[in-house]
DNA sequence: TCAAAAGTGTTAGTATTACACCCATGC
DNA sequence: GCATGGGTGTAATACTAACACTTTTGA
């Protein structure tokens, strides 16, 4: 059996021999930005906020970076970016999506690609990341300088947020399982950073198909909202071939 | 040679149980998926074509794979995907874009994590890669069954491409400096598999503003049509904020 | 009763679609 | 002339945005 070649073509591979010396070895690294909303004390809208991890090692000792780890060599890109986003915060977001794979040759002092995933935590399952040491909750509009390129990172990862709330229906990664359409509402005013016209919010999103009214309503402070729910039939639908993988 | 999963001890020979700590390092390729069209004799409308290249040795020996070759510790991925490409095809694509990491435990014999890139060739780019050895065009909506999950990239490499073309200016990237409005009307038709009406399609290229018209017409069979081009300034800016990397 | 959010209605403007029609050229 | 694709006009429809208005609750 012949161990040389696997990956593509194999007009490369005594070059590819040559150059693989052991150190030489390019690893390869798994991250997330995890995006939540946090609504702070009687305030306007709620705002993206992301979990980061104090670096205690060098490179970039001291430094806040996006949580993750090592792919180990017997499990999945996907199951890397589950177990290291466990293993580091305590979270296990409902969505997760590889978002793209950085390679320059200067992002680490070592030869490192990271496959970067991005993720979406609902207010309940924000609660174990709180406890653990060594992660903080940023905002997504005011970080500092963070370890490595990512800041690069989540700059681009924000923009796939907005871009992907306009046409899909990630919203429903970041509320509960119920949910006025003032919830909802706010969830795109938060990623989209303005406000949007009620009444015509209301008629789209009913319109579309994707959420279905309950029985129930939250009662508060004025006249009680209705409750919705996702019609789990519509949801994703929108990452394409991939998503029949698992 | 059908050899499938590497857990079978019992066939493994000494030489590769000797190397297999090192090959517990998971190795990083890059390949990539081009895109062209090419429009046959007499034809209705211009359909999407793809080289592949032979494989010419195990794993797969003798099945089409996507071009590609194994990630350098010393460039970049884009890099990696513009020289891979050049060596197996002598391809160099106009458009070039990062697609999706692969990898998946048991998508190789050993363990590879593919980097996998898309690219659209002008018909004027496609000319150095018909005289390459090992490298034959085939029909994207007719493949064989290719090495490893190459099947499988294609058809998300595929959905991307028909997905953009709705909001984005890609088209650019099949066709020649100029070109008439019926040219940039069959692109997308062979992409997105429909016929458009020439009438509207005509008043919403013009009102994008990516294209504008020049004082030169191509003359044929009819009456001449007027040749267009495309407008730097309004191309790509849809890939977010890693464009300004380079 | 009043403030404020829930929810409905209406209208103007804009984009999409379908299709009728004229124009210019090679044969 | 006439067939064919280039190019223009137009009406119907659908979607969007703006905003006036009614309803229902807690205080």
């Amino acid at each position: 059996m012949t161990r040389t070649a696997s990956g593509t073509v194999d007009t490369v591979d005594s070059a590819a021999a040559a150059r693989s010396t052991a150190d030489d070895v390019t690893r390869v690294a798994v991250s997330t930005v995890i995006f939540s909303l946090r609504r702070d004390e009687g305030d306007t809208c709620p705002s993206v906020v992301l979990p980061l991890v104090r670096r205690t090692r060098d490179p970039f000792e001291g430094d806040w970076a996006l949580p993750g780890g090592w792919l180990d060599s017997s499990e999945s890109l996907d199951a890397a970016a589950s177990r290291t986003l466990a293993e580091t915060t305590g979270l296990t977001p409902s969505y997760l999506e590889q978002l793209y794979a950085f390679g320059d040759v200067d992002r680490s002092p070592t030869r490192v690609v990271s496959i970067i995933y991005w993720a979406l935590l609902r207010p309940d399952e924000v609660t174990a990341a709180v406890a653990e040491e060594n992660v903080s909750w940023f905002d997504a509009s005011d970080l500092p300088r963070l370890a490595f390129d990512h800041n690069e990172i989540v700059e681009y990862a924000l923009w796939r947020l907005r871009n992907k709330v306009g046409y899909s229906r990630i919203a429903h990664g970041l509320l509960a399982d119920e949910f006025t359409l003032a919830d909802l509402r706010e969830v795109y005013e938060a990623i989209l950073g303005r406000r949007l016209d009620p009444a015509n919010f209301r008629r789209q999103a009913e319109g579309s198909h994707a959420i279905t009214p309950t029985d129930r309503f939250r009662t508060g402070s004025h006249r009680p909202a209705r409750l919705y729910r996702y019609d789990h039939d519509v949801e994703l639908a929108d990452r394409g071939p991939l998503v029949a993988r698992h």
